[in-house]
DNA sequence: ACCTGAACACCGTTCAAGT
DNA sequence: ACCTGAACACCGTTCAAGT
């Protein structure tokens, strides 16, 4: 994520980059074991400076976590718009599929990440508007394409933000059952999740309901 | 949750009742912020005992809070067993939107506690088998309400636990959406709620495709 | 068997002082 | 403007000692 197009690391963060070199240090914690495993003082120490110099760019430990919160969503919805690219736009249940076969994806890739991002447990989310504005991208992406697949007749009518709600429930919830290992044994291992995945879109599509013939 | 049918509160815990105070108080502090507000410290002043008394019923905070978490899972699934006998036994589709009211307003009423349960940040499952087997209950009971539809004809054929686990995984991600705010504006207030549980009860029966007439 | 109190290590945070 | 180092409060955990 750092740019260091010169090619040469810089000697020392005491530059300005402190910010970041922080955010990166910390970042690297928190992907091992969530906000319990990140302390302060080590963040510091991986970054070179004392343990007091990471107060002068974000007010607490809280602030931290949610600024690398902050970064982690914009990387969700960036794989989230790759993903959709990468089906052409008539396709809008291809790209549903894709979508949820990016997000499941990127939790099962990051899940300390993806806990701490939607865990509620460490970032008092209103305190921050940026992170909030941040956590909404993705949603607007699934909308869009509800919103599209229903102009094509694909989807049904109805209000597209509830719907891209419910899309995104289920995204949420097949993504967060696995990485918490509580599918085990219908989501093991790398094809156990994408089946999982298919079989979740397949239902989203059609319905468990059995329609007559 | 404690029985003192006998009317007169314990003088004191000191006589083998600490573990179950402990597990009282600290349901207390986690329902109130999570981990990070409780503290055994407190717990122990609580219960009236000393700091370190705990360690004799816990062998660290982390299994107190697998304690505590263990106890809201049965808790969970007592609520939802419940809402399924509120039910007749053929009526599967109203069993499942039972349910899903059921699980979504736990969750509501209990938003820390539910973060705990589910966020994975603070105990390590794996090491308690008995938590684990507890978080398992409620997904027997989804099956069972599957399976029977499926005999009934009113649901799809299929793998049940699979389609158990995709009307987990929406359900699940409604509920944590909206405690973490993410729905707003569709579920917001009451009503709002309870709409989007019948927008995502309504969608997993018909599916989101249109069926052409 | 169960609980107490002192003690230790560690962390988040603050603040006066340095460059 | 930005960083340092000492200092403080607080917490999880341990352990020798008490009843």
């Amino acid at each position: 994520m750092r740019r260091h197009e010169d090619g040469q690391r810089p000697k020392s963060y005491h530059h300005g980059d402190l910010r970041n070199a922080l955010i990166q240090a910390g970042l690297e914690l928190l992907s091992e074991g969530g906000a319990a495993t990140l302390d302060l003082r080590k963040v510091a120490r991986r970054a070179g400076v004392s343990h007091s110099a990471p107060y002068r760019h974000f007010t607490d430990k809280q602030a931290l976590i949610a600024a690398i919160n902050e970064e982690e969503y914009y990387r969700l919805s960036e794989r989230i718009q790759a993903a959709r690219r990468e089906v052409p736009d008539d396709g809008v249940i291809a790209q549903l599929h894709a979508i949820a076969h990016a997000y499941v994806h990127f939790a099962v890739e990051n899940p300390w990440l993806m806990r701490e991002m939607f865990s509620g447990l460490t970032v008092r989310r209103e305190a921050f508007a940026d992170l909030h504005a941040a956590s909404k991208l993705a949603f607007k992406q699934y909308e869009e394409v509800i919103r599209r697949g229903q102009e094509q007749g694909i989807i049904v009518e109805g209000f597209s933000g509830a719907l891209a709600g419910v899309f995104w429930s289920l995204l949420h919830g097949v993504a967060m059952l696995i990485i918490e290992d509580q599918m085990h044994p219908y989501a093991d291992g790398p094809e156990g999740v994408d089946l999982m995945v298919r079989t979740s879109m397949q239902t989203l599509y059609n319905g468990i309901g059995r329609k007559i013939l």
